[in-house]
DNA sequence: CAAAATACGTAACATACGATACAGCGCTCT
DNA sequence: AGAGCGCTGTATCGTATGTTACGTATTTTG
């Protein structure tokens, strides 16, 4: 069973003629950063011509050269989402069996938050905090509890923070209490939920920043969202999972809670002597 | 100090106007692989025009295009060729600049699941999964959007499904249907909530199978609990952290539906054909 | 050793890619 | 409410890229 290009390589380059077998090498030795330049580069590096290169990935069995390129990109998609799989992690496996599901879901966090900057949330958290006006937040199908979760605490140290819940025609009037000074939190993974890329798509036009949670496909909703948080969702499940992006939206709502301290420490004060 | 190109980006992304904050967040979803592809393929995937993304790249300070992917695949040569950098310092240098929310939150997830062995959780999942009767859910304050994840997911692949909302007055009318082949999942952290407690107590009389997910500090609800989930709440933060049981209910919720695979199958099934 | 076959590179070609000019639009500010 | 500015998309252009044909070199075989 061959998997990888790289396999395909070794497994053929016994039969290629010399000037094939140095392009071989040179993009084995390093892989597969050569493959994914010209032909003109690659054949520099192989000390070989462009129509050797062109030769060598048709013996590969690719059409193109465009085509064998498409091929090693997927590759290292593949490769680049599951840094499980690339990691050897002599840390884990005495702590061992465990539960594949822990594995993934602490690789999707780091994952999630490599790709997420301090200041990028520091950006979001400031969108929260200062806004002029209203907040409202809703979700998909199953990241609604996600859209609550948030809201719950939100509701808590700010005024005006509304989850959105219910039916798709209840929220629809409440567009008209939407204007640019309000911001709503959407959460949408896939498969992305045709009524909330409408809604997204009136709020927009209404002026309405939206910040979306979303997964790493990004929701089409992304196409009207100011900010946008893509968070892992792949583990050995049958359904994806809402941890990472659980995780940011509890680091939001601290940075949230931070920058309102002063005015916060008020509210909840206030809040208490209610009870 | 800047040093990748994600860096760069996420820096100066507050100050892009919005088409090119789109080619920034298409190529943060999946870095860096968007931006080896052509100029066309990666105004496709944003949403955007080909110009767009030109102007986007200039702006990041590079000449052209070309340049531009020169400069993400000597980033990826040096990512491939030391592994072992890829997953200590990329963009957490001392390995917790980041963000200490979420260190603190990888901790919990670990501790929680070291204190949880996998006969507790296929107990539980098969608790959940062979019951005989109906299985409810309900959260407190704050973790009441945990119970509703965990019910919008178990509704799918059994029968008998209900999340317990709205006030105190409506659930303990519920208490009614409840009986000893019937389960009952409730979430509560502290401040533990009396009404939950006293619902508990009274469901544990009817002899109501309880699956209790609370904090390390143990809500007294544990009494009258057969299973109990105490996971890591303490985060830098004015809040505590759900993510450790968020992690748990997904996990559980993925061993459930493998228990079920063949009568779930056939209910998935008959649930798509509604559409 | 000779002749054929295979491999390789040079050079010309066509395509598709990145770059640019321009016009329309929405947004902000006065 | 109007004028100005900035952003974005359409259409066009030049060029670098992949591709192919062909001639030369090299190896193989009788």
């Amino acid at each position: 069973m061959i998997s990888s290009i790289a396999e395909l390589i070794s497994d053929r380059i016994g039969t290629m003629p010399a000037g094939e077998r140095r392009a071989a090498q040179t993009l084995i030795a390093n892989y597969p950063l050569t493959g994914l330049k010209t032909v003109a580069e690659f054949s520099a590096a192989a000390g070989v011509s462009s129509p050797t290169i062109l030769r060598f990935v048709a013996r590969l069995g690719f059409q193109n050269y465009p085509e064998f390129q498409s091929a090693l990109q997927d590759e290292l998609a593949a490769q680049l989402q599951s840094p499980a799989s690339r990691t050897l992690d002599p840390a884990s496996p005495a702590g061992g069996a465990v539960s594949p599901m822990l594995e993934a879901t602490l690789d999707n966090l780091r994952e999630t938050f490599r790709h997420l900057s301090d200041r990028q949330l520091a950006d979001i958290a400031k969108t929260l905090a200062e806004r002029r006006g209203k907040t409202f937040l809703i979700g998909g199908r199953f990241t609604d509890p996600l859209a609550r979760y948030m809201a719950a605490h939100l509701t808590i140290i700010q005024p005006d923070v509304y989850h959105l819940a219910g039916q798709e025609s209840i929220w629809r009037d409440r567009l008209i209490d939407m204007g640019k000074r309000d911001v709503l939190v959407i959460f949408d993974i896939r498969r992305y939920q045709e009524s909330l890329i409408r809604f997204a798509e009136k709020a927009r036009q209404r002026g309405v920043q939206i910040v979306l949670f979303t997964d790493q496909w990004l929701s089409p909703i992304a196409r009207f969202a100011r900010h946008v948080i893509a968070g892992r969702t792949a583990v050995p499940s049958a359904w994806d999972s809402s941890a990472a992006l659980f995780v940011v939206a509890e680091t939001l709502i601290g940075a949230v809670t931070r920058q309102l301290e002063t005015a916060g420490a008020k509210r909840i004060r206030d809040l208490e002597s209610l009870r």
